[in-house]
DNA sequence: AGGTATTTGTTCAGCGATTGAATTATTTGC
DNA sequence: GCAAATAATTCAATCGCTGAACAAATACCT
């Protein structure tokens, strides 16, 4: 049915041209080949002379820089192609997780220009201060941004908890957060990035939804529909439908990792019993495969299961197909529920997807009614570690190209 | 973070009045109280000047009409208001069932002008036929509507089983349809609607999908995300984020009737085990309350139980006690997953909601996280029977109402 | 009763953005 | 070297929104 969803607000005169604006830069985007005027024109509708104009607009306002010409056989005169372009607008990505901190910067091509990660428990430091060492390593990231062209033009920071509205962090309970107020925290500190309409200067959210929005613009694009699934401590999914992040009602959505399981089972953190964590969560997993549930940090822990499976262990080989199984008895749910054709495994479980994938798929393919019409794919994730952070800053970048009209506005 | 979504395709000069046409024609629908032009332009951004002519084109192409000028208070020249016609597009609405054919028809704001249901058991019948008496029942309702002044514009049938894209039936089980092609089918007879363009003559869709809609557009308006759940022979759900009902990447979303609540329980046709279906389908009730689970209709089926419940019966009530609290075990995932806050019940459940409701709220209260900050409502649907045939002619009305371009170049 | 303030709705010149056709620019192929 | 072909730009015409002035209709005040 796919109504074509109106802008929320009046359509003005200058509507106009922020629509066309965002449509053409778009394509840009979504090209494979650097497009040229022509290319735009045919492929959105509007005529080269308008084309021209908003062309003319974005390389102004440095969105889009003209490459060399893309190869072409037959005869007439020589397209110039449109790329994204490298300087200009950037996004700031930021993550506090249970063992580093990392920051990054996203360029409109997608392309992470800065990365750093500070590996550290930050379990015992106080939210304030982590902020604090998180601000120290944007600032960093940020000279070396502006070093290359780029301007960072607003901030995301990814959270492994439940977040409100308004950037407060309800809960993070592997960091030992509660009620953290992370805007007000950071409005100690002088601006990250440089205001431009449109853009809000810092967003907080969910790791597991930042990380699914990763995965949806990366290249080469995959689908518009999908469930990311981080498999750390606890276990969040991020939902994406239609190429669009979906938060839910309030912002919380993706618990998959309270997904009954097994009704009857064995009681969870979360009052209720037989929870998809208690059989698919990393302490669970390490735990059956007879690993010492210590002090190892998270990724150590992953790493060294994947070598046990490697080498043919035969207690991690059944904790795996445990845990795939159970895995796949909740997204087998989900897929029915929400007939999603996709399944991505990220965050720690991108280095198990080679035993988590089998069971997974055997479980789908038992219990969705659907999956002999239309079968389902269950991969790994292609960002690596960090991907929340890369995600992050990804969906600022994206976001100027969804909204070119506020940073012309900024940069005239 | 909600990206404001543009529209897919070019935004030439003539869209500018599309879209402004459905801003205002959509805020006249959503207004409690017939707005004047003034309200209209306060509330849209635009100007009164731009308001009064969009509002000259909605009166000259019937889709609203001036009513008597609502009382205020305090001095000026009093408004005129607006109203949403009573003459002019209207949707017609089809339902094939297992034990009734239902047909009606609804005007732009909503109202059902005209109604038919015709008791027979379908399952012997063969699709063609079944498809013949429906057209049938909808010609007399296109006389009964241009009696009153009203001009079908599109149709949706809903049928209880999965389709796609194109109006296949793929399969439905209850009815015995398997591989229908309902377009072909309809092609046979006489065109029972007007064309329109922007508007499908034709939509065939899932009953738990249209009558999730009908939830959606129901009067006094409720809210834009939820989960409907039609408990029928099988359990469907129609899920609406943010104001849309999402169908998922291939159409069918919404198998909620085959997640799994006791993984190891009793087998399913679906080929999975312990499915919701099992344990809080019509059937899996009616077995449990120790009725036959025989050849009655199915809404004497329900309304048996709940003479027997109201009566205090403890068989009955048991029964309703267990499947609400299977219900309630998927409800919650569901819940977790999609963080929503609201969920209607629909269909047969409707009339059992007394009972459903405390088990699948004691189980949300449990297993859901975000509950204890975020109260979740379980509430009847406010639609009675043959929901998904009004749900689905409500579905063209709106349809008009989201794009009242197309009518307007038809109407003149 | 009459005047004034107030609010509604319309009219009209001005303007921004798109359109479509004509024009210029640049290359291939004969 | 010339014609054909494709790319990009220029420019008058047109469409629809804006803002301000104006007309209409009522309540409130004296």
């Amino acid at each position: 049915m796919s109504l074509t969803h109106a802008p929320a607000g009046a359509v003005r005169q200058g509507s106009l041209r922020e629509l066309n604006l965002a449509l053409v830069l778009g394509r840009i985007a979504a090209a494979e080949r650097p497009p040229s005027r022509a290319d735009l024109a045919t492929a959105t509708g509007l005529t080269r002379a308008t084309v021209s104009a908003v062309v003319e607009d974005l390389l102004a306002g440095q969105l889009v820089s003209e490459s060399d010409p893309a190869p072409r056989s037959g005869a007439g005169r020589p397209a110039r192609g449109l790329v994204l372009a490298d300087q200009g607008p950037a996004g700031l990505g930021l993550e506090v997780n249970v063992d580093y901190l990392a920051v990054c910067v996203v360029d409109l091509a997608g392309q992470v220009r800065h990365r750093t990660v500070h590996r550290a428990d930050l379990r015992p430091v106080a939210p304030a201060d982590a902020l604090a060492r998180l601000v120290e390593l944007a600032e960093a990231a940020r000279e070396d941004a502006a070093d290359q062209g780029l301007t960072l033009v607003g901030a995301a920071l990814a959270v492994p908890g439940l977040v409100d509205d308004d950037g407060l962090v309800r809960l993070a309970p592997n960091l030992g957060w509660s009620d953290v107020p992370v805007p007000a925290l950071l409005a100690e500190h002088p601006p990250l990035v440089e205001q431009v309409p449109g853009v809000p200067a810092l967003v907080v959210d969910n790791e597991a939804n930042l990380a699914a929005l990763g995965e949806l613009h990366a290249r080469p694009p995959g689908p518009a529909s999908f469930l990311h699934i981080s498999g750390e401590v606890g276990i969040g999914a991020g939902i994406v439908l239609d190429g669009a992040l979906f938060r839910g009602v309030r912002g919380w959505s993706g618990e998959i990792g309270h997904l009954p399981v097994h009704p009857e089972g064995r009681p969870c953190r979360c009052g209720g019993q037989g929870c998809l964590e208690q059989y698919a969560g990393q302490e669970a997993i390490v735990t059956a495969a007879g690993l010492a549930r210590a002090e190892l940090p998270a990724d150590t822990a992953t790493a060294r299961l994947a070598e046990l499976a490697e080498a043919g262990d035969a207690a991690a080989l059944r904790a795996l197909h445990e845990a795939g199984t159970a895995l796949g008895v909740a997204v087998a749910g989900v897929v029915n529920l929400l007939d999603l054709d996709t399944v991505v495994l990220g965050g720690g479980y991108a280095a198990l997807a080679t035993w988590l994938c089998p069971p997974v798929l055997s479980e789908i393919d038992a219990r969705v009614l659907t999956a002999a019409w239309s079968p389902v794919t269950v991969r790994p994730s292609t960002l690596g570690a960090e991907a929340a952070a890369v995600g992050a800053a990804g969906s600022v970048a994206r976001r100027i190209i969804a909204q070119p009209a506020g940073w012309l506005a900024r940069a005239g």
